[in-house]
DNA sequence: TCACGTCCTTGATATTGATCAAGCCTGGAT
DNA sequence: ATCCAGGCTTGATCAATATCAAGGACGTGA
């Protein structure tokens, strides 16, 4: 690895709190690697042989079934994945395809193991990352099960906006097919979910979203901590 | 503590690998407690003050959202609720209520996170049971995602079957209302779902479920191990 | 034994979402 | 500038699920 990749990788936020010695160990045996948009990265039922953190670019992950598919998580520049599949040793739940052009540190799945057993430190680390990634997609599966495609649009609209500062301007980051698949619903049910939003004094066109009139807006989605909140 | 309660909660699964000291240091500040059954033990918001593990009797999982309500799980003798919580020290993102009279073993969240602090043993044992729980509400996102409420059924039904040793006999644990919440329809979606199964050969009457062409039904099933194998 | 509450099933209807089809728009390649 | 593939929207139709209603079954308490 370069030492300028090797500058980088030390700022991960996966290796928060963990000494620099024992991460400049681990990333000894990573590398980093680049991929063009729409490779498959992580294929669902493989054995887990590496751990992937996103250094650049943007992420799907996704799951099948028979002949369908589902967008479970669309990630960017930090966030790591599979960490569970890694520590357990087990197949990879989820696959994954970049897609953008990405950059991505690999971490063998023995080493990460290795370090697990090892360092203190990366154990409470993983650990950590473990439960908040639960968290989320406990947050995810209560979206999924209590709210309709509508509500789920309304409240994706609002947490987009909250992360951007509340402007009240966003941009769709990826497809409205991958943020259709994402909210769990036909790309279809997507279209007519926008026109449902006008009213609302939602305008969207393109990727660009206009939010003018946050307070409509919100006695429709009514958010909850619980779901809505990534800090919560 | 009473002894013979200490000696039974050193044998819960959530202290393998922690060592005899380090688990009689965490029980000497946790106590057992009963409940009576529908009594509500954590609810969706508060703060994480306990951990809880479940010794004896069966407790249900559950979330709400507005006027709606939906079962995350059902758990029995063994398992914990709610780690993920107690571990960030953020509010507990579920409820809990008793569906039978039980035995809790209750532990303060402080003196957990001073275990996970301070115990590399007890921060591995956490980290591997977040490990197991994040993928366990992966392959329920998934189920939800990807399939009908027919499949969900019959791929519960088979996996039920095999939990009891693939016998073909088995009993629905816990009211039918639980159980068509839990796979996420309507109870009156669940008694069409089981009439629908009758082709399949399934035979219900009451809670007694009798699967009399086991391959007829995985058939319709096509369980993955990706979303129906707990060992996956 | 009786009364009552809750669970469950069945019927009917409404709503939500999926699927199929067609055509427009847009960006990339030539 | 032109062509083409894929994304997206809109219309139509179908399927799945929710909701409402009613009545039977069953377990519990008196």
């Amino acid at each position: 690895m370069r030492d300028e990749d090797l500058q980088e990788m030390r700022q991960l936020p996966l290796f928060d709190g963990v000494g620099a010695a024992y991460v400049d160990s681990l990333l000894r045996s990573a590398f980093v690697q680049r991929f063009p948009a729409h490779v498959e990265l992580v294929h669902e039922g493989d054995p887990a042989d590496f751990l992937y953190v996103i250094v650049q670019g943007q992420v799907e992950i996704y799951a099948g079934y028979r002949d369908r598919e589902t967008t479970i998580s669309v990630l960017g520049p930090g966030n790591s994945f599979i960490i569970a599949a890694v520590l357990l040793d087990r197949v990879y739940l989820k696959s994954a395809r970049g897609l953008t052009p990405t950059r991505i540190l690999m971490l063998p799945a023995e080493a990460v193991r290795e370090g697990f057993a090892e360092d203190a430190h990366f154990a409470r680390a993983l650990a950590v990352d473990m439960a908040l990634a639960y968290r989320g997609v406990v947050k995810e599966l209560k979206n999924q099960k209590l709210r309709s495609s509508l509500e789920r649009l309304a409240n994706w609209l609002i947490a987009e906006d909250e992360k951007g500062g509340s402007t009240g301007k966003l941009e769709i980051p990826y497809d409205k097919k991958v943020l259709a698949s994402r909210l769990g619903m036909a790309p279809e049910v997507l279209s007519r979910s926008i026109a449902a939003l006008i009213p609302y004094k939602v305008d969207i066109r393109g990727r660009h979203v206009q939010l003018n009139d946050r307070e409509a807006l919100l006695s429709l989605a009514r958010p909850v901590p619980t779901i809505d909140d990534p800090a919560c």
